[in-house]
DNA sequence: CGATCTCCCTCTATAGGGAGATCGGTGCGATAGT
């Protein structure tokens, strides 16, 4: 699928005049294998206006907002940027605006093809030098020529086309000014298993000369933040978290025993206005939605299960605002922008609070008053302990290693033959080669092949430090669901559990989720800096490690360990075992 | 991990229960067949 603007030619007039004469001239190390572009010299002043004539001029905003501007400012200097901020919150403008002003093109990493369309259609309607998107629903080669020819100044790319080498070398043909990671969390979310490309982009974005880096999300918590910036390779990226609070969603848990009583409770619940219902299987969306048809609305089911047209119109009618509720799975959602979502309900709990918090982020975007109601069970995280997916085989990674080592004569190994050798699918074989590279003993090179690293450890001891890798990722994951365990069961605010689970702190309570209206919750009784153990601060426990404060109540903090993921520890049990770091 | 399905048993029951098996989400790209 190949998107130009109709005149396919790079801007002309003012823009190309304009950037030729005070920026052309300054790329010096974009090449391939050339000092790394680190921008241009510093002009604050000159930069602010540009950036504001730029968006006005090419895309017809008349204002930036202060986290908008302040991203572009720090990419124009040439430094990598991890932007945190709500859809709706104006992310697309800050790759797309500062795009322009570098000279090059802008490489933009997209999880869906269905959202490369979206942006590159409105990209076309802006005077913004054309955009193209590049996978299998179009040529790749002709799409990859109009980025060479400078007809398109935006290109969209999945990260399973970059991780065909030759894509990578005709992308970096066209010296890339600027690359942006379009749903970052991918990364951390779906990178270890579901589509392990996503942990090769650090390679890729290296490749391609290490132009300014934008990672752009709308939910991160401080472990997928670090994660996103490590395994991308943003060197001393700069963080930017924006409009995290939605003070306009109402917050509550409802909880149950039984799942019929939980069916029929959320059957029952009062829907003004259009939602949407999040369940757990493609089996309980169809289900609710019939339960919900049966009740009088128009509802519809949305499952990846689905057929492509029959998914394509469900989008239509919710856009078009033809349904009541739409009953998904996981697969709605994301480049969803519909101001008016009056609630979001869920009949089984995400995997995380991020996953939660993007879900529910969906509601209330015009900022009138919208719901948010967790229907939960505690069974009901059970499923997505079974998502969270099986461990590494170490037999097989062992293997792996052993197979390298000896095949590696100083070429390479490519993963095929390792796919014939020990019969494993393309995509577990990924994710056990990540595993093992990250140990330090498996070298993946820019076409995929592989060879030992040459003071790698031995195959056995490198299976067992790929074990302990992902032992210490399903740790992490497990403390992630406990962590929405935890939101679920509290008795304190709702929106504090949340926000400092997100990092932010928020030392009171909110008076709109069902904790602070029934009287449950209470403010905090400690704050600020008091106490032994304050906010933020690093820890050290004698088992875990190091580890740092992200909640408090008055008889419990919860920790994040670097080992061990979240905890929550009981104040009068941890004398001597835990001391400030 | 938990819900649901399948099969088999029952001391004579065509129903109900227990044991064991099976299933469960997200998308890219490539490929086969019209």
């Amino acid at each position: 699928m190949i998107f130009r603007s109709g005149s396919g030619r790079r801007r002309s007039g003012y823009w190309s005049a304009h950037r030729a004469a005070r920026w052309s001239v300054r790329r010096p190390g974009c090449q391939l294998g050339g000092r790394p572009w680190r921008g241009p010299r510093r002009r604050p002043r000159a930069r602010g206006g540009r950036l504001r004539a730029t968006a006005r001029d090419a895309f017809g905003w008349e204002r930036l907002r202060p986290g908008q501007r302040e991203a572009m400012e720090h990419l124009l200097a040439g430094r990598d940027v991890l932007l945190v901020m709500p859809t709706g919150g104006g992310k697309s403008a800050v790759y797309q605006v500062p795009g322009l002003l570098l000279d090059g093109p802008t490489v933009v990493i997209s999880p869906l093809i269905a959202l490369q369309r979206d942006q590159v259609m409105s990209l076309l309607t802006a005077d913004a030098g054309g955009a193209v998107a590049v996978n299998s629903a179009g040529s790749v080669e002709a799409g990859l020529d109009q980025v060479i020819a400078g007809r398109a100044e935006y290109v969209f790319l999945s990260p399973e086309q970059l991780a065909k080498p030759e894509v990578v070398d005709r992308l970096a043909e066209a010296r890339p000014s600027l690359i942006a990671v379009d749903e970052a969390h991918c990364v951390s979310a779906w990178g270890h298993d579901f589509r392990p490309e996503y942990l090769r982009l650090g390679k890729v974005i290296e490749r391609l000369g290490h132009p300014p880096v934008i990672a752009m999300t709308a939910t991160a918590a401080p472990t997928v933040r670090d994660e996103i910036v490590r395994s991308l390779g943003m060197t001393s990226a700069q963080q930017l978290v924006r409009g995290f609070d939605r003070p306009g969603i109402y917050l509550e848990v409802r909880r149950f025993t039984c799942e019929d009583d939980k069916r029929r409770a959320l059957a029952e619940h009062p829907m003004d206005g259009l939602g949407l219902v999040y369940v757990a299987t493609r089996r309980q969306a169809e289900e609710y939605a019939a339960l919900l048809s049966d009740g009088g609305r128009r509802a519809e089911p949305y499952h990846a299960g689905m057929k492509a047209k029959d998914r394509r119109r469900i989008h239509e009618l919710f856009q078009g605002d033809g349904l009541d509720v739409v009953v998904a799975t996981s697969a709605f959602g994301m480049g969803i922008d519909k101001p008016d979502v009056r609630f979001v309900l869920h009949a089984a709990p995400p995997e995380s609070l991020d996953a939660y918090y993007q879900e529910i982020g969906r509601a209330g975007r015009d900022g009138e008053p919208a719901a948010a109601v967790l229907f939960y069970r505690p069974e009901d995280l059970g499923l997505r302990k079974f998502f969270g997916g099986g461990r590494a085989d170490r037999a097989t990674m062992e293997r792996i290693a052993e197979i390298v080592r000896e095949l590696d004569d100083g070429g390479e190994v490519p993963p095929a033959r390792l796919r014939e050798l020990l019969e494993v699918g393309p995509v577990k074989l990924a994710s056990q080669v990540n595993l093992l590279e990250r140990a330090g003993a498996v070298a993946v090179a820019h076409g995929g092949g592989l060879s030992y690293a040459p003071d790698g450890p031995p195959p056995d001891e490198a299976a067992d430090r790929a074990m302990e890798l992902d032992d210490m990722r399903h740790r992490l994951d497990d403390s992630r669901l406990e962590m929405m365990r935890g939101y679920a069961e509290t008795t304190g605010c709702r929106r504090r559990f949340l926000l400092e689970y997100f990092g932010e702190p928020y030392e009171r309570v909110c008076g709109a989720c069902d904790t602070c209206r029934s009287g449950e919750a209470t403010a905090p009784a400690v704050t600020g800096d008091e106490g032994p153990y304050p906010l933020h601060a690093g820890v050290r426990h004698a088992e875990w490690g190091p580890g740092i404060v992200m909640s408090r109540e008055p008889d419990r903090i919860t920790v994040l360990f670097d080992s061990v993921g979240y905890k929550t520890l009981a104040l009068g049990a941890v004398e001597g075992i835990l001391g400030l770091a």
